[in-house]
DNA sequence: ACATCTATATCGCCC
DNA sequence: GGGCGATGTAGATGT
């Protein structure tokens, strides 16, 4: 990481800096005493106060009050930036957007500090319990569908797709499952819905169809009621302690688990 | 501002500089390479890379890629913080709460920096329009309050006090205005009620008293109605757009407004 | 269809 | 009733 730290700045030297910076779209990191405007969609002003102002590598910015998770204001990404000196009064920082038209004024009276520098950051950030892991945790516990169930197959190709889960229930009836992470809408009850039929066609046996998926929309219930197909709502969070479980014994307090999950 | 920057600390400098300003309750910006992990609501995982990370003077916590206006993760100041060092590993932080049950750990296994200290911002966040500036602008627009109506004073004075606008409805009637920028209470009416009674007693007309605000509270609702007065809900919103087309003309660009702006 | 972005308002909950 | 936190999603928008 290239950076460099610039302490007490005079503010033409901080206007300097931070015209490189955002000339090279480093990140900033400016450390002051300011006013802040907002105008757009609401508006606000804020008074004198220490703050931190953030302006990341892609134009967003964030200014943030000494308490509280969070920014006071803020600028997306799709911000035009200017920085000038104001004679007698301090640094004017503007960060401004078209749609919608808004904009942020910061106006510097002191800088302590600013932070000018690149960033790297490639990590990807991932969510746990994808789709796949709900579908294997359901799947290694039956009895979350419902008792006596038996599952079959993962991943069963069915025409151009392929269902989340094939299996059988207590009176040996198929059935399909098809697994959402988030919110079940009308799409997901058609995905099934296609699975279902195309499945059907080729079997005596009656065939059910079952969405899982965290909630439902209103639209999603009415379309599955009217094509007889069936839902039941998973808890992601059970789920996701019931995979660790699973792996391993529960530990009495959260510090404990927390000290025995970082040395794995 | 008292604060102290610690550039390229080894991780034993860094603990103790973080605990002491923990201990402070100061606030702490952490630059850093770090893997990621939250657990609560959800949950997720970020590998490792270069990030800021602030703990605020009420102990929220926030970490920010250098992209986004969002944070990645986050923790509210309803959490409790260890950091402790795991050797050969890095310094690690966890920032925990119990309703609802979440961690965030973050495992810094380089730091290039961290400020710490105290920062003072007391002034007031405002949203919206000042209660003078919608007078203003409905003094300007005599039809945002009713049809036919004739303005005729601002803050005009009877007895102690000051009502925000005096004016004449298209039956002549006398009609006092009380503008609130919040919700409208039983006070907002007691303050519009004086006004109206004082104002009553030196005129042999009929004078109506008017509340005007962005909402009411059932109370003030009541209260208008058992002392016969009256009230209209403001947009603030639709104020807000509409004082800004009427100010001036349109300019070509968002920047010739601001430095006009910026100019006053 | 898909991913990506954003929320500066409202709601609900805690105090 | 007020203040703060959630929306660690839901919707909206663009490709």
């Amino acid at each position: 990481m290239a950076y460099r730290i610039l302490e007490n700045p005079d503010l033409e030297s901080a206007l300097k800096t931070i015209k490189e910076g955002l000339m090279r779209n480093h990140l900033l990191i400016i450390i002051g005493e300011c006013y802040i405007d907002y105008e757009g969609r609401s508006a606000s002003k804020l008074g004198l106060g220490e703050r931190i102002v953030i302006i990341k590598q892609d134009g967003a910015v964030l200014v943030h009050r000494p308490k509280g998770y969070s920014p006071v204001n803020w600028q997306p990404s799709t911000t035009t930036i200017e920085v000038w000196l104001r004679s007698g009064e301090g640094l004017s920082l503007l960060a401004a957007r078209n749609r919608p038209c808004e904009y942020l004024r910061i106006l510097f009276t002191k800088i302590f500090t600013i932070i000018e520098g690149v960033f790297h950051d490639s990590a990807e950030f991932v969510m746990y319990l994808s789709e796949s892991e709900i579908r294997d945790i359901i799947f290694e516990n039956p009895d979350l569908l419902e008792p006596g169930f038996k599952m079959l197959e993962k991943e069963k190709r069915i025409g151009q797709g392929a269902v989340d889960i094939y299996g059988l229930d207590s009176n040996n009836n198929h059935v399909l499952v098809e697994i959402k992470r988030v919110m079940g809408d009308r799409e997901a009850v058609l995905q099934l819905y296609n699975y279902v039929e195309n499945y059907r066609s080729g079997v005596e046996n009656n065939v059910r169809g079952i969405l899982l998926a965290p909630s439902f929309t209103p639209g999603a219930l009415e379309l599955l009621a009217k094509l007889k197909l069936e839902f039941k709502e998973i808890d992601l969070r059970k789920l996701r302690l019931l995979s660790q479980s699973s792996k391993k014994k529960p530990n009495s307090t959260l510090f404990e688990y927390m000290n025995e999950k970082g040395r794995d």
